[in-house]
DNA sequence: CGTTGAACCTGTTTGC
DNA sequence: TGCAAACAGGTTCAAC
């Protein structure tokens, strides 16, 4: 479930136990997760230091100094639904669907491990980031609200889609995108383009305040999420609606509903969260 | 511009 | 108990 949050929490985990570091040597288990040249990949990562851990959208960028001289380059992993990148000691049980474990000069370890599969990673040289990340859409702590109305402006798609969408906006996942909804009183399945100005406010608003708690709480663990010291996440006990399917609404007691869009459960509360795009007042 | 369904995977839960 | 279906944090692609 790795989403904004999920993969900051990681990033901040990380960058104290990376940086500065050097890898040692790299075990590929599962080679297929590398979805660069194989040999590059293993010879830009053998003896680097790492420079840099940072996050864009859902992608977390290892920044890399080979040890040979030659340029600088980025480590990019994405980990789908299952992925969990974490450092740890050397003796932790090796568990089942690791993929990756690189060994550090401070003597922990660097391990991917995703049971699905979905995750991936590869190697990009600096020049060629800016291309692959081209096409994703702003970061939702770098636009104020004014462009988020421009965003929505003119959609006839369902406003959950489109914050489903990285080329939209960047960062939301299936979680957030309803809980932000729900907090905002604002029907998933509205067109975008025609949500008032107040309904924008209060979803730009939403969307930023739920994502900002759930960094806090270290995100979302349904299942498989970890930080980056190999741990679970505390936002599970905040979240509102999602995956409470026939429970009462915390606002007004009324039952969360599920629909689906884009091929996504949405969940929703049918009276804080009016198709007609006027809002309920709670009980 | 928009939607749907399938595909990529493994694991867990639900229903009969 | 057993087996099959449904479902799960994400992304991408084809088809319409």
């Amino acid at each position: 479930m790795p989403e904004l949050p999920e993969v900051e929490t990681v990033v901040r985990g990380l960058r104290p136990r990376l940086v500065g570091r050097r890898l040692r040597r790299l075990r590929l288990y599962q080679p297929l997760v590398v979805k660069s040249s194989l040999g590059r990949f293993r010879r830009a990562l053998a003896g680097a230091r790492v420079a840099g851990v940072s996050r864009r959208g859902k992608y977390i960028l290892l920044e890399l100094h080979p040890a040979d001289g030659r340029r600088r380059c980025f480590w990019v992993v994405h980990l789908g639904m299952t992925g969990q990148l974490y450092a740890c000691r050397p003796g932790a049980p090796l568990l089942k669907h690791t993929h990756v474990v690189a060994s550090l000069s401070s003597g922990d370890q660097l391990r991917f491990r995703d049971p699905r599969r979905f995750g991936r990673m590869l190697l990009l040289a600096e020049k060629d980031l800016p291309d692959y990340f081209a096409a994703l859409g702003p970061e939702p702590f770098r636009i104020n609200l004014a462009r988020f109305a421009r965003l929505c402006a003119g959609r006839t798609a369902p406003v959950k889609n489109l914050l489903l969408n990285q080329n939209w906006l960047r960062g939301l996942g299936n979680i957030y995108s309803s809980e932000a909804l729900f907090v905002a009183g604002v029907h998933p399945a509205r067109p975008a383009g025609a949500l008032g100005a107040a309904e924008l406010k209060r979803l730009f608003r939403a969307l930023r305040q739920v994502l900002r708690a759930a960094i806090a709480g270290q995100g979302t663990t349904v299942s498989d999420y970890r930080t980056g010291e190999g741990l679970p996440g505390g936002y599970q006990n905040s979240l509102r609606v999602y995956d409470r399917e026939g429970e009462p609404c915390p606002r007004c007691r009324t039952r969360v509903e599920r629909l689906v869009l884009a091929g996504r459960s949405a969940h929703f509360c049918p009276r804080c969260q009016p198709d007609s795009g006027k809002r309920a007042r709670s009980g």
